[in-house]
DNA sequence: CTTGTAAATGTTATATTATTACATAGTGTT
DNA sequence: AACACTATGTAATAATATAACATTTACAAG
């Protein structure tokens, strides 16, 4: 059973906005979207992209300083994620494999060493972009 | 048999400081260090540390906005990279673990998509950090 | 050696991404 | 009501990265 995390209004407006959009966002991108829904400041986005993170809801696309919306209802529990993006369009989509994801959670390192957490990013051409 | 890329002056300056360090360096602090040899401007650093990421000897942990030397000839080629990052004294290392990296370099998505690069960042405690 | 070309450099300005600091307001619990 | 915790508002600033343009260097082809 997956903890609820009631949204506030910032987080819910943010939210909406990263979820109904097919690519991902920047911090600043969403800035400028939500000015007509009184957020003025950079502060109040990244506030909330903080806290939407952290419960799960969106990722942070490292590559590309970029926010998507979860689209893997695990993640909320795992903080492992894995995203396909293409080098050409900059199509990003969230890997759910799950072979994938159990080879990663239980991967040691030459250490023994193992995480609680990971984040992958595989890099290539979509099936658009290849076919030109 | 790998090939040789000569160093220009800023790019051996800025791959020395980087081979030197024991931890990743930031691109502003890296700016600061070679100050002396006569590299005034942020652009000089980028540009050094473009061209060492495009040839594979230095790679950018993307979470980290910060840059390691190659410990793991092999990356020139493959640009595919993993590394482990300890989240709270932010020690980093490569991993070079063959067994994963051709388990990754041979991933194919739901598509049946099949990738040239990637970059996987595994997130945890070290060694040290966990027996504190 | 000179001409062409790609790579690298130098410099200024500016864009983009993210955080610090401080004050205030809402929410839920005891 | 008192408390703790989360969220909000606002201004200023820090940190990261790129654009635009002029010049120089490396090096191979003719
Ligand atoms: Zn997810
Ligand atoms: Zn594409
Ligand atoms: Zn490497
Ligand atoms: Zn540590």
């Amino acid at each position: 059973m997956e903890k609820q995390h009631n949204l506030s209004k910032n987080q819910k407006i943010i939210f909406d906005l990263i979820d109904k959009s097919p690519e991902p966002l920047k911090a600043y991108s969403i800035l400028f979207n939500v000015q007509k829904k009184g957020i003025n400041a950079p502060l109040q986005v990244y506030r909330a992209l903080d806290k939407l993170v952290e419960i799960g809801k969106i990722h942070k696309i490292e590559s590309r300083n970029a926010f998507i919306a979860c689209q893997n209802s695990s993640c909320q529990i795992s903080k492992a994620t894995a995203f396909s993006i293409c080098e050409s369009c900059e199509k990003v989509s969230e890997i759910s494999n799950t072979k994938l994801s159990k080879y990663l959670s239980n991967f040691a390192d030459q250490a023994g060493m193992k995480y609680n957490k990971y984040n992958l990013e595989f890099f290539g051409l979509c099936k658009k972009c290849k076919s030109k």
